[in-house]
DNA sequence: AGCACGCCGACT
DNA sequence: GTCGGCGTGCTC
C-alpha cells in the first residue's frame, strides 16, 4: 500500500473516484487543500454528483488533467469530505476489484461497494425543510398530497425525502416535493447520514500510569484500586462495580482526582455466542488425506500461485484436509480464507472452525446482523482474525498476507452473484490467489466441468480422495423406471412406486432415518383446465403458477405474485380443473398418510422461513428426533447423518428438461450429492431414484456414482455443441416492459455485435425470447455470444457496446453476464 | 442508478 | 389551461 506520504501533495491536486453506480467510468474531482495530504488510494470520499452527493472510492491521483483531455476543467468539482482517516481498502483489494470489474464488465465502484460489509457505505440523504413562507402562509396548495406533506412539516419542520416517498409512493411524492419547492414553501437540503454501523462501546475504567495515588484512601476507593490491579488495571465499569462490590461514586471520585480514567472501550460483537460443547476431536488422516495435505503444504512452502482441485467423494474427509491446510497456513505466519456456499449449514461449520482456531476465526455470513458483520470484518482487517470463513462476498475480505483460499463445493451456483455486479466468487478466488502468489484449493465431490477440465489439462493440480472414511462403500443408486410402474398400474397416477414405499418402510422398521428429495416446491406444479386446455399463468410472468395447498394459493415462483386458488377455470368457467405435477407439499402429505407413526418434517423455502430454523431442524434430525426429511435441494447437501440409510428421489426429471446447457450437470451433481447422504455411518445405505428417463446419461452415471463416465460424456456434448469450456460465453439479456422497445434495442445490439466480430470470430445467437420470456411484467430477449477466447470475447463486446451506444441503443436495459451460470 | 427536463394525452 | 405519465440525457 503506498503510504499517503509516498505521493507528494502537489501531485494530488486531482483524484479519480470510482462511484457505486452502473457507469463504467471514473470521475475526477479536485482535492481541496485540507484533504490533499490525508486522502489516499482506497479512501472513501463524499463527492458532489449531479444534484446529489455520493460516497465514492479514491482510486488514483494526478497533478494535472493531461490524462483526460476531453474533460472540461471548469466542470470539475471539489471533493467534499474525507470519510476515513485510514483508507478502508487495501492495495490488494483495489487491484482485485479492478480485475473483477474489468473481467465481468461491471462498474468498479459497484464491485468496491460489494466488497465492503453491507451498511458501511453510509450515503447522504436528502431532506426537505419547511421555509418561513411555508410556515406563515396557510398555504394554498392544489392537491391533497401536497397539503398533507406540508401540514406534516408544520409540526416536524424537516423530514427525509425517502421517508415521504415511502409513505406516499415514490413518483407522486417526488413531484409534490418539487412543486412545493418551486412555490418556495420548502427547501431541499442534503445531509450526511448518521452512520448506521458503529463500533459498539462500553464504559470502562483503567488505572493511570504513574498516577499519584494518595497513601491514604477510603476503604471503598482502596477496594476499587485493588480490584483494578487484580484485573490488570483495566476493566469494564460494570464489571468493576460488581467485583469490588461498590457503587459508582468512589470510582468517579477517583477519576476526578486523576487516579483512574473512565473511558469508552470498544467491544466486538461475536456471532458465535453459544460456545458450549465446542470441541474438535483430533482425527488422524488416512494416507490419501495425508498425500493431499502434503502436496498442499509443499505449495504453501513455495510461496507461489498454485491451484488445486481436491476431488473427494462425499464422506471422504475433505473438511479435515481443509482444517489441516489452514492450520499449516497459520503456522507459516499466513492467513487463510474459506468460501462456503450460501446454505444454512455454514453456522454449524463455523462453530467447528471456532473449536479448532478459537477467536482467530472470523465469520462473514448472510445470517449475521450488520453490526456483527461489521465487527468481524474489522477483526479481519486489523489482523486479529487470520482465518475467515464466509459466503460469496467474503472473497473480498481484507485478510493480510493471504496464503490460502479454500473454495468448498466449488461447483455450487451460489458462488455466482445473480445481480449486478455479476461475478463468480470461485473465479475471483483463483485470481486473488494468483495475485497474492497463494494457494487456491477448490474442493468438491462433483466438480464443475470447467474446473475438472482445468485439472485434466494441468492448469490445476489434481488431488483425489476416492474412498470414504472408514472404507464405507458409496451407495449405488437403483433407478426405478416409472414408465414400467405406470404400465403395471394401468395408467393410474402413481406418485410413489411400491418398491419405493417398501424401501422406506424397511429402513424405518429398523429404526433408521431417511431423506426424500423432490426438487419442486408447492403442492402441484400447475393447474390445467380440462375443458379448454388453458393453464393458470402468472399475470406478470410467462410462467405457470404453482399451487400451494397450505395457504390455498397459487404462487408464481418468479415474482411471488399470489392469488387464491380457483375453483373454476378463469377462462371458460369450467369446474374441471386438473392439478398436475407433485411438489414437496404433496409428497409430504402422501408420506404422512402412509407413515403416520413417523415424525416427518418438510424442508424447503416455504417451510424454513425463519432464521436459524433450518439449522435447528437439521440438528434435531441429527439427534434422531425426526425420522424423515422431505424437501428440495436444500436437504441434498449438508451434514453427516450417520443413521440415514435411505435416500429416495421422487423425481428430478423436470430439472433435465431445463433449457440450459448445464441442466445435465446440475442434475448429476444434485443426485450425487443427495445420494452421498446415505450410509455415512456404520450402516450400509440405499438410494432410490424414480424417473421416466432411466437411460439419460446424467441419471445413469449418477446412479453408478461414476464421475469420470459422466464427465467423458458431458465434455463430448459440450465440445459438439460449442459450449464451455470450449468457448467463452456471454449472455446478454435485454429487459423492458414494452416488448417492441426491448426487441428494437436487442436488434440494434445484434447489428453492433455483427459489425464487431470480424471473420465471425465470435458466434452470435439471437436475439430470441429468453426461456422465460416475461418476468415481473418485463419482456426478456436474449443474445448469446460464443467466443473462442476471452480476448476475442472482450474485443467483440467492447466494440459492440461502443457502437451500440452511438447508434442510440438503450444500454440501460441491457444486462451483460460473462460466464453465465444460468441461461434462464 | 437517480434525477431533471420536456414532450404528450387526459382531466379539473 | 394543469397533472401526471414516460422517454431521454447527464452526472467529474
Amino acid at each position: 500500500m503506498p503510504q499517503v506520504s509516498d505521493i507528494p501533495a502537489d501531485d494530488r491536486l486531482f483524484v479519480a473516484v470510482a462511484l457505486p453506480i452502473p457507469i463504467r467510468r471514473n470521475f475526477t474531482y479536485r482535492l481541496p487543500l485540507g484533504l490533499r495530504d490525508k486522502t489516499a488510494i482506497g479512501s472513501r470520499l463524499t463527492v458532489p454528483f449531479g444534484k446529489r452527493s455520493m460516497i465514492g472510492y479514491a482510486v488514483g491521483f494526478s497533478s494535472d488533467l493531461s490524462g483526460s483531455p476531453d474533460l472540461d476543467p471548469t466542470l470539475i468539482k471539489d471533493a467534499i469530505e474525507l470519510i476515513d482517516e485510514k483508507p478502508l481498502l487495501s492495495e490488494e483489494i483495489i487491484a482485485l476489484t479492478k480485475w473483477t470489474a474489468d473481467y465481468y464488465a461491471a462498474a468498479w465502484g459497484e464491485v468496491l461497494k460489494a466488497s465492503l460489509p453491507a451498511g458501511i457505505n453510509t450515503a447522504s440523504e436528502r431532506i426537505v425543510r419547511i421555509t418561513e413562507a411555508g410556515l406563515i402562509h396557510d398555504p394554498q396548495v392544489s392537491t391533497a398530497l401536497k397539503w398533507e406533506i406540508l401540514n406534516d412539516l408544520h409540526t416536524i419542520r424537516e423530514r427525509a425525502i425517502g421517508e415521504i416517498e415511502k409513505k406516499h409512493g415514490k413518483a407522486p411524492a417526488s413531484r409534490a416535493i418539487r412543486d412545493l419547492a418551486k412555490l418556495g414553501f420548502i427547501a431541499l437540503e442534503e445531509r450526511a447520514y448518521k452512520p448506521k454501523l458503529k463500533p459498539k462501546l462500553r464504559k470502562a475504567v483503567r488505572l493511570i500510569d504513574n498516577a499519584d495515588i494518595p497513601a491514604k484512601l477510603t476503604d471503598l476507593r482502596q477496594k476499587v484500586i485493588d480490584t483494578l490491579r487484580d484485573h490488570g488495571g483495566d476493566m469494564f465499569f460494570q464489571e468493576l462495580l460488581d467485583q469490588a462490590g461498590v457503587a459508582a461514586s468512589p470510582v468517579t471520585t477517583l477519576a476526578r482526582s486523576g487516579v483512574v480514567e473512565i473511558y469508552l472501550r470498544e467491544i466486538l460483537r461475536d456471532p458465535i455466542t453459544d460456545t458450549d460443547g465446542l470441541r474438535h476431536p483430533e482425527l488422524t488422516l488416512n494416507p490419501e488425506q495425508q498425500g493431499a495435505l502434503k502436496e498442499i503444504e509443499k505449495a504453501l512452502g513455495d510461496n507461489q500461485f498454485q491451484a488445486f482441485l481436491l476431488h473427494g467423494i462425499t464422506g471422504s474427509g475433505k473438511t479435515e484436509v481443509y482444517i489441516r491446510a489452514m492450520r499449516s497456513t497459520l503456522e507459516r505466519g499466513g492467513s487463510a480464507l474459506m468460501l462456503v456456499p450460501e446454505i444454512s449449514l455454514t453456522p454449524i461449520f463455523s462453530r467447528r472452525l471456532r473449536a479448532v482456531f478459537g477467536r482467530k476465526v472470523a465469520i462473514l455470513h448472510s445470517s449475521l446482523s450488520p453490526g456483527e458483520r461489521f465487527d468481524e470484518w474489522r477483526r479481519i482487517r486489523s489482523g486479529a482474525a487470520r482465518i475467515a470463513i464466509g459466503t460469496r462476498s467474503a472473497i473480498f475480505a481484507p485478510l493480510g498476507n493471504l496464503r490460502l483460499i479454500i473454495i468448498d463445493e466449488e461447483h455450487d451456483p451460489s458462488y455466482r452473484q445473480n445481480e449486478s455486479p455479476y461475478y463468480s466468487a470461485r473465479d475471483v478466488a483463483v485470481m486473488r490467489a494468483h495475485m497474492a502468489s497463494a494457494v487456491a484449493l477448490l474442493g468438491s465431490a462433483t466438480p464443475s466441468l470447467e474446473t475438472f477440465h482445468n485439472a485434466k489439462t494441468g492448469k490445476y493440480r489434481y488431488l483425489q480422495l476416492p474412498h470414504r472414511i472408514g472404507g464405507r462403500p458409496l451407495a449405488k443408486a437403483e433407478l426405478i423406471d416409472m414408465r414400467e410402474v405406470f404400465k403395471r398400474f394401468g395408467g393410474k397416477d402413481v406418485i410413489l412406486a411400491p418398491q419405493f414405499i417398501e424401501a422406506i418402510d424397511e429402513a424405518h422398521r429398523k429404526g433408521e432415518q431417511s431423506i426424500i428429495l423432490l426438487n419442486r416446491r408447492g403442492f402441484s406444479s400447475f393447474v390445467l383446465c380440462r375443458s379448454c386446455g388453458e393453464r393458470l399463468r402468472c399475470k406478470n410472468c410467462d410462467i405457470t403458477m404453482t399451487y400451494h395447498r397450505r395457504n390455498g394459493r397459487m404462487v408464481c415462483h418468479y415474482c411471488d405474485h399470489a392469488a387464491t386458488a380457483p375453483s373454476k377455470c378463469p377462462f371458460c368457467e369450467s369446474t374441471f380443473l386438473y392439478f398436475i405435477g407433485q411438489g414437496t407439499e404433496q409428497i409430504e402429505d402422501v408420506l404422512i398418510k402412509k407413515f403416520s407413526h413417523l415424525k416427518i418434517v418438510r424442508i424447503d423455502r416455504d417451510s424454513m422461513t425463519r432464521k436459524g430454523e433450518m439449522t435447528k431442524t437439521l440438528l434435531a434430525f441429527d439427534r434422531g428426533e425426526i425420522d424423515m426429511l422431505v424437501g428440495t435441494q436444500m436437504i441434498a447437501k449438508g451434514h453427516d447423518f450417520p443413521n440415514v440409510t435411505l435416500v429416495g428421489v421422487v423425481s428430478v426429471d423436470a430439472g433435465l428438461g431445463f433449457p440450459d446447457f448445464r441442466a445435465a450437470e446440475r442434475t448429476f451433481q444434485l443426485l450425487t450429492q443427495v445420494a452421498g447422504r446415505a450410509g455415512r455411518g456404520s450402516l450400509p445405505g440405499r438410494v432410490l431414484i424414480q424417473t421416466y428417463y432411466p437411460e439419460h446419461y446424467a441419471l445413469r452415471h449418477a446412479s453408478e456414482q461414476d464421475f469420470d463416465g459422466f464427465y467423458t460424456e458431458e465434455i463430448r456434448y459440450r465440445q459438439r455443441m460449442n459450449y464451455p469450456p470450449f468457448v467463452v460465453l456471454a449472455s446478454i439479456m435485454i429487459k423492458h416492459r414494452d416488448q417492441n422497445y426491448a426487441m428494437r434495442s436487442a436488434k440494434l445490439l445484434r447489428d453492433a455485435l455483427d459489425l464487431s466480430s470480424p471473420d465471425r470470430a465470435s458466434r452470435i445467437l439471437g436475439p430470441a425470447p429468453a426461456p422465460i420470456a416475461r418476468i415481473k411484467n418485463e419482456y426478456r430477449f436474449q443474445i448469446i455470444v460464443k467466443s473462442p477466447s476471452r480476448v476475442v470475447l472482450r474485443e467483440t463486446l467492447d466494440q459492440a457496446f461502443a457502437r451500440a451506444e452511438t447508434s442510440g441503443t438503450d444500454l440501460k436495459i441491457v444486462h451483460l453476464e460473462i460466464d453465465p451460470v444460468s441461461m434462464m
